[in-house]
RNA sequence: CGCGGGGUGGAGCAGUGGCAGCUCGUUGGGCUCAUAACCCAAAGGUCGUAGGUUCGAAUCCUGCCCCCGCAACCA
């Protein structure tokens, strides 16, 4: 059994890897497109490393701060950290029913978060990246505060409409100057408002571009993907400015300086947020009673040593924010590890339309958890997943690959191969006598897609990774064809349970190769090809905090191993279950029926 | 000339210089071990369009046409 404890892996060859998971708004539930973009590619990617036998650590969190939160908690007379916690939850959930592990999931309201995060600030102020400002915010006398763009309102000066936004007017479209506003009020009392000049502090962007660029120009980023490269460069080619990364704000990480002037401030979300990689590492560290352990992934390599993989799993929005502006932190910072891929999503659309919080308009994935399996989630996410273009779900679709891909091919390969030694071979693996070239030719082609499927995991090409799994599924289907034990057994037993070895040993390739994808099933699999179900630490997940050391089931051994003939097999069951087809039409009704706009 | 993405057989997509591919659907055949699943074969595309470069273009260049996103929530 291994697990990913670095300090008693008994691997000498594993690499540690660290997978960066963005950190989620706690503002609202999982929706098919956070989790197909993002946190179900990113635990596919680290349960195949944690297979291969590398030291994985896989953090995440949800983003506490922000305005979308404290908007949240004003609109529904809660605090934020009230709101926080309501989807805080709620993450979990998700991650817990669809199997997605984390390492540590945790929070940016957190101690050690804080800490983290002033220690950076301090650090770059102390280096000269981080400089002060005086700027124009919009102050609400009655209310003793400055306020957002969004909280703010007046009579638009081009088209004189009267409720016009502080960022943007609905009526005429342009984009607003707030200061411009006529008789500009808050929306939170209808008060007037005044500008005042108010101090902030900036990231010195411009200072860190030489840095920056000579980090993403010193190494092949060849790897990376199309979209992740052409916006990273878009925005270096626009020039670096000096971006503010603290506001009048009274809810989030305050800045670690004295005097009165800072306390009605706040750190700004995204420059704590992605700070969190840092922090929840050194949190994990600390939970392991291993306050150091953290080095092992953000070290820059000590004596020769190799830094570990550094992946950043997210959507395409935030690209700029972790090829940019993250990496320029660490490399202002000095003496951390950065980036080594950002494999970032595209958008998923919804039955052809954009997903949409506020028309609801999206699969929530606290409505679907208990009505499919997750592995069926999992098939399907991955399937269409938005890797390298804008994808959509669609209803009919998730039916259809579900029963005829995922059932139809893989599924259905298994019981073709699992019933019969029930009922012909004493439910037992038969021993094999000699292979012909057909058996031999199909053991061959399993260790090409093994090969294969290997090759695209580590290039985090996951979707054509689970393409391949399934064709390998499809080449079993076609050896029992040309093969047809079941009329062989008529005749000759032996021969058909020589076949029936040779489907098996395809079987447990197909079980360790879709584990990452799969890993519910892969583990029934296990069970059902006649080996201990295994390792009680996984087989039931208790929750994504408590975890302390992931280990992963011993079965999931990145390798090829055989199914010993004389193995005692138990009564197969079915891997999926099969959908009506009435759920599409379900669905969809469901979908419209609570449509709103 | 706002920015970005895209236009490939009925549907969804892959393919960035070398005989146009995959999944689903359709049609025909086979099999009947298997969750009416599986296997084989066929039909179906002048790769949006006009021109150019090239021995050779879906792929590179130029013009044009069409679709989607670019207010907020939001990956």
């Amino acid at each position: 059994m291994t697990n990913t404890n670095p300090t008693n892996n008994p691997n000498a060859s594993a690499e540690p890897i660290l997978v960066c998971v963005a950190w989620p708004y706690a503002n609202g539930p999982f929706h098919a497109g956070h989790v197909s973009g993002v946190y179900l590619p990113a635990d596919q990617f680290a349960r195949f490393q944690r297979a291969r036998g590398n030291n994985v650590l896989m953090v995440s969190g949800s983003d506490c701060h922000g305005t979308p939160i404290t908007l949240r908690a004003e609109r529904e007379n809660r605090t934020p950290l009230e709101v926080v916690e309501e989807y805080h939850t709620s993450f979990l959930k998700t991650f817990e029913t669809l199997g997605i592990e984390f390492d540590l999931f945790t929070k940016t309201y957190t101690e050690n978060h804080y800490a983290v995060t002033q220690d950076m600030f301090l650090h770059l102020l102390e280096k000269g990246y981080i400089y002060r400002e005086k700027m124009i915010g919009a102050y609400s006398e009655s209310l003793k505060r400055f306020l957002p763009d969004r909280y703010i309102e007046g009579e638009c000066y081009n088209c004189h409409f009267s409720r016009a936004r502080g960022d943007q007017c609905d009526n005429c479209g342009i984009l607003v100057d707030p200061q411009k506003l006529i008789n500009p009020y808050s929306v939170l009392d209808k008060k007037p408002i005044e500008f005042r000049e108010t101090e902030h502090f900036f990231l010195d962007l411009a200072k860190l571009e030489p840095a920056l660029r000579s980090w993403l120009d010193g190494q092949d980023r060849s790897y990376w993907r199309s979209n992740t490269t052409a916006f990273t460069r878009n925005w270096l080619n626009q020039g670096l400015h000096g971006r503010a990364i603290t506001r009048d704000l009274d809810w989030g990480v305050p800045i670690p300086l004295a005097g009165d002037e800072w306390k009605d401030k706040r750190i700004y979300v995204w420059f704590d947020a992605v700070i969190g990689y840092l922090s929840a590492a050194k949190e994990w560290a600390q939970r392991q009673g291993k306050p150091n352990a953290w080095e092992k992934w953000w070290g820059v390599g000590k004596d020769g040593e190799k830094p570990a993989r550094i992946y950043n799993f997210l959507g395409k929005d935030n690209i700029p924010f972790h090829t940019i502006i993250w990496p320029a932190m660490l490399l202002g910072y000095g003496e951390l590890n950065l980036p080594y891929d950002v494999p970032a999503s595209e958008f998923m659309n919804l039955e052809g339309e954009q997903m949409s919080t506020s028309r609801n308009w999206a699969i929530w994935l606290p409505d679907i958890e208990g009505r499919y399996q997750p592995d069926a989630i999992r098939y399907y996410m991955t399937a269409i997943a938005p890797e390298t273009r804008d994808s959509s779900w669609s209803w009919t679709d998730f039916v259809t690959k579900i029963n005829s891909e995922l059932i139809g091919t893989y599924g259905n390969f298994v019981n073709r191969v699992l019933n019969p030694l029930q009922k012909n071979f004493e439910g037992k693996i038969p021993q094999p006598g000699e292979l012909d070239e057909s058996d031999r030719k199909l053991l061959a082609d399993a260790e090409v897609a093994f090969a294969r499927v290997t090759e695209l995991l580590e290039g985090v090409h996951l979707r054509e990774a689970l393409k391949e799994v399934l064709a390998l599924a499809t080449l079993g289907n076609g050896y029992l064809e040309e093969k047809s034990p079941w009329k062989v057994f008529k005749t000759d037993p032996k021969r058909a349970g020589t076949t029936y070895y040779v489907a098996a040993q395809i079987a447990n390739v197909l079980k360790v190769l879709s584990y990452p994808f799969l890993p519910f099933s892969a583990e029934t699999l296990h069970g059902l090809l006649g080996f201990e179900s295994g390792d009680p630490a996984t087989a039931t997940y208790s929750g994504v905090e408590e975890q302390g050391v992931l280990k992963i089931p011993a079965f999931a051994q990145w390798k090829i191993e055989p199914v010993p003939a004389g193995q005692v097999l138990p009564p197969p069951t079915a891997l999926f279950e099969k959908l009506d087809p009435k759920i599409a039409e379900e669905e969809l009704e469901r979908l419209t029926a609570n449509r709103k706009g």
